[in-house]
DNA sequence: ATTAGCACTCGAATTTAGTGAGTGCTAATA
DNA sequence: TATTAGCACTCACTAAATTCGAGTGCTAAT
């Protein structure tokens, strides 16, 4: 940032122009092209003395002697850095289709991730809210048979949770009844962190001789509530990475498929990105900056987008260094303020 | 099969000869190979005579003059025609492993894609059981808060599924009870495909003054057990394919890689093969045999289990053609008869 | 401070020659 | 008659040699 003070104006000018002409083509760009490109009149050799200074500061880099510039990690920051700083884009019209099936959040937040890999041609990826600091909204367990009860568990947000126990002995319906009761009015509205091992002697201590079922019923949602934990992950577009020889040998191919695959990885991007408090919740990683190791030479944008209740998701979009930042960041944007406001409205 | 008989011994072990020798080089094999690898001791002229016999006949090609031969999909076929033919394996021990977090259906099928990935060096696939000719076991409304309530239904084989209505008007506590009841004596015990609308009207009728909101559960019913149509579908071991080259040149990888990511066509291909009444529920596609256009150079081999109450679901084994057969075959049946053996366990 | 000019560098593409695994055919052999 | 040895030929693949050209750094002129 102070950076681009100390750069003075036309060396930025010059930057700016070898990294949009370097997204573009994913060649190295030579003086000449810029000599021409940019519309200050400047010679080739000029150019070059600057690209000298540039390289010297570390922004660009020659990939061998008698080639061109491209971009370092540190250029692509600070170009980001401007691009991010710019006043907000007016956010037009999003595409109606994401709109249709939006009955369903899974449904809406697949469409999501679809239709950003189609309007971007790079890979993305969608998680769904995580219910940290999530409250519990309704609670009950019903008879399916003489053997089987099942609970059911709606937290904020409309998150259902089910579970199946099976009982070694039957529970009569008063009993069941009573415990539906007692369950009800002690856990609604509590978040999950509070419910503490005290709390459940308590309950288990006032359900008298159905302490055992107590036991199996928080077991049972205890169970529920973490297999939600390990937050779903949609992706989309992963094959996009194909477009982009830099990323589609073999090698980096399968490191990034496997990332996608095998969740695992995601998540912990999606854990990293929720962790950082952003203002406008987008956050840029760039190369090694990333905190996924299989996409060290990818670029990665996230945004944040929230369900009310404090429960928040992430949307991603994985690509080339060379990624269309300016492009990228307001697609996110606008599909952040979309999730948004469907939410918002849908509550 | 009966091409069998019509080629000769000798002409059968050279085949076999020349595909397994394939199967583990993966390079188009030679006369000299074959003369000095089997046993029946023959100069690499005759063998080159009886191959321009095999290539004649169809069952092995040239990739180019001068190379050696390589199977031609008719020639797997033969091959795996006989393995399929041989007794049935003894079934030995399965990984522990599989059975640990066996609590949850998704774990446990989860667990199967990536086991079978791991023992196999191929990619996998297993879908959950489709709800075909399913019945309800338990249905249920619950008031959430004044604007919601929740519905819950229970299907054979433990598959739940639930849906939150919107109320424009409340619903009194007693209402909602009598509607359960309607629900379940109505409802309960009946498959999916008896529900018509017939029955709707009759019971929209019975619910007088509700009948409005009975609509509205029907909507939701049938909402909630359509959206289980489109199964779940794990994969497991995708970069795998990268390990032969035949099949990770970027345009093949491409194309393998999205069928398995957008789950669609995997889906035509778990409905062809159900669709398909096997004896063993084992089916093996070469080449051009696969359902799925993605996987043309692939062979995929599929193996069917049951739930019991008609509920059925496939595994599916993607690789090269040049797959190793003879492991696959045994790998399958076994987790196939693990599978079984815990569903009918369990149930 | 800028620019024109020039010698130089070096990766990428193209050409060339060489290698060897494998074939088909023919003639000799058991 | 079935098998085999021998030989000329094919053709993908590899490595070396060659060419090409985009791009650079430096110097001298403007």
């Amino acid at each position: 940032m102070l950076a681009r003070e100390a750069l003075g104006e036309r060396k930025l000018t010059i930057l700016h122009a070898i990294i949009k002409t370097y997204l573009e083509t994913g060649e190295p760009v030579g003086s000449r092209t810029i000599s021409k490109y940019s519309d200050l009149n400047l010679s080739s050799a000029t150019i070059r003395n600057e690209m000298a200074d540039l390289e010297e500061l570390g922004y660009i880099l020659q990939p061998h002697t008698s080639a061109g510039r491209i971009p370092s990690d540190k250029g692509y920051r600070l170009y980001v850095d401007m691009l991010m700083e710019e006043k907000e884009q007016e956010l037009n019209e999003m595409q109606e289709k994401m709109l249709e099936k939006a009955d369903k959040m899974e449904h809406l937040l697949k469409q999501a991730a679809r239709v950003l890999a189609n309007n971007t041609n790079y890979a993305t990826m969608v998680s769904t809210p995580r219910s940290s600091a999530n409250r519990i909204k309704f609670i009950q367990l019903s008879k399916v048979d003489e053997e089987q009860i099942i609970a059911v568990i709606v937290l904020g947000g409309n998150v259902i949770k089910n579970k199946i126990i099976n009982m070694e002995e039957p529970l009569s319906n008063e009993n069941l009844l009573k415990l539906n009761m007692l369950l009800n009015t002690t856990l609604n509205g509590m978040s999950i962190e509070e419910i503490n091992l005290g709390l459940i002697a308590r309950l288990k201590e006032q359900a008298g001789i159905h302490s055992e079922v107590v036991g199996n019923v928080f077991d049972a949602v205890a169970d529920a509530i973490q297999v939600d934990e390990d937050m779903q992950i949609y992706t989309s577009g992963t094959t996009n990475i194909f477009k982009y020889p830099e990323l589609s040998d073999k090698q980096s191919a399968q490191e990034i498929i496997s990332a996608f695959e095998e969740k695992q990885q995601l998540t912990e991007l999606v854990t990293q990105t929720l962790a950082q408090e952003e203002n406008t919740g987008i956050q840029v990683y760039i190369g090694d900056e990333t905190p996924v190791q299989n996409m060290k030479d990818c670029s990665v944008v996230t945004a944040t987008y929230e369900l009310g209740d404090g429960m928040k998701g992430t949307i991603g979009i994985i690509g080339p260094k060379r990624m269309d930042y300016e492009h990228v960041l307001k697609s996110l944007k606008r599909l952040q303020s979309e999730l948004d406001a469907i939410f918002h409205k849908q509550e």
